[in-house]
DNA sequence: TTTGTAAGGTTGTTTATGCAACTATAAGCC
DNA sequence: GGCTTATAGTTGCATAAACAACCTTACAAA
């Protein structure tokens, strides 16, 4: 049995790890003059790559829940980023469709997330950061 | 550089795991009747510890800040855990002191975390969680 | 001793999570 | 067709984070 106590992996359990990277990110964003959250920021890559798509694959693809989702839309639409859509097919659906402005950001929020991912992952090396893609996979299926 | 994208890295990003582990405590001490959250769970662990501490230092030892450690002891002491004491040497501090409920928790505390520990970590091996607190360690330091 | 500054805590506002309960629409089954 | 069940989304409530602004107490320097 793996005995944890008071060190690096005790925090990962605690949150320190991912709270750091969410300030990190909340700074930098808003030093670029982009007013958005990490998590408005997750839905939006989502967007990116797929727009038009309902909130329950939004929420899939960032393992959140349904209310959580309904507000950072919500929240989204405030700034005027994303707007909702009804679905002719079924009219359960809300489809996510970026606005004008939110496929603006795009650009210039990815390079953001990219020097972000540089300076975090500074001195670390490929094996290393190879054997942290497994862990962490491990992990998400322990926790499945 | 290293190129991130779409991966289990591109994951702790997002908070994925950390909202999928903190997910795990939450449901975990409310199966075996513990109603606490995960923060006030790491409240609690400071002080099993060392009793009788600053805010402030709570607030290092967990990496939060002031206004959520006054909310999280807030808390705390609604549900009769902890207890805020003056301090007749310093009278900016406010003391937290575990109350015999807040001690009490410890060992079934304990024993919960633990067995989330054994299972969030199962199949990884000693080799590769010692490769994961390098990382984690080396994560921390370059966001510091 | 007075004044400036630093440190410990608190409060307000916005955003987000978890869960439970709810509405509306769709789809399967008799 | 009518009933049941599943799916998509919303709302309410408690908790937590970030940041800014604030109050109180301590301390150091002029």
């Amino acid at each position: 049995m793996v005995q944890i106590q008071e060190d690096e992996v005790f925090s990962i359990l605690t949150g320190k790890v991912s709270t750091a990277i969410n300030r990190t990110f909340l700074r930098s964003f808003a030093q670029e003059g982009i007013d958005i959250t990490t998590e408005q920021w997750s839905v939006l890559a989502c967007l990116w790559k797929k727009d038009c798509v309902t909130q329950q694959t939004i929420c899939t693809l960032t393992s959140k829940d349904k209310p959580s989702m309904t507000r950072l839309i919500d929240n989204l639409e405030k700034r005027n980023l994303v707007q909702r859509m009804p679905d002719k097919n079924d009219r359960r659906n809300n489809l996510i469709h970026l606005t004008q402005a939110g496929s603006a950001l795009q650009t210039k929020a990815t390079e953001i997330v990219q020097s972000i991912a540089t300076k975090t992952l500074n001195n670390i090396t490929e094996d290393e950061l190879n054997v942290s893609r497994i862990v962490l996979k491990k992990i998400m299926e322990n926790l499945q």
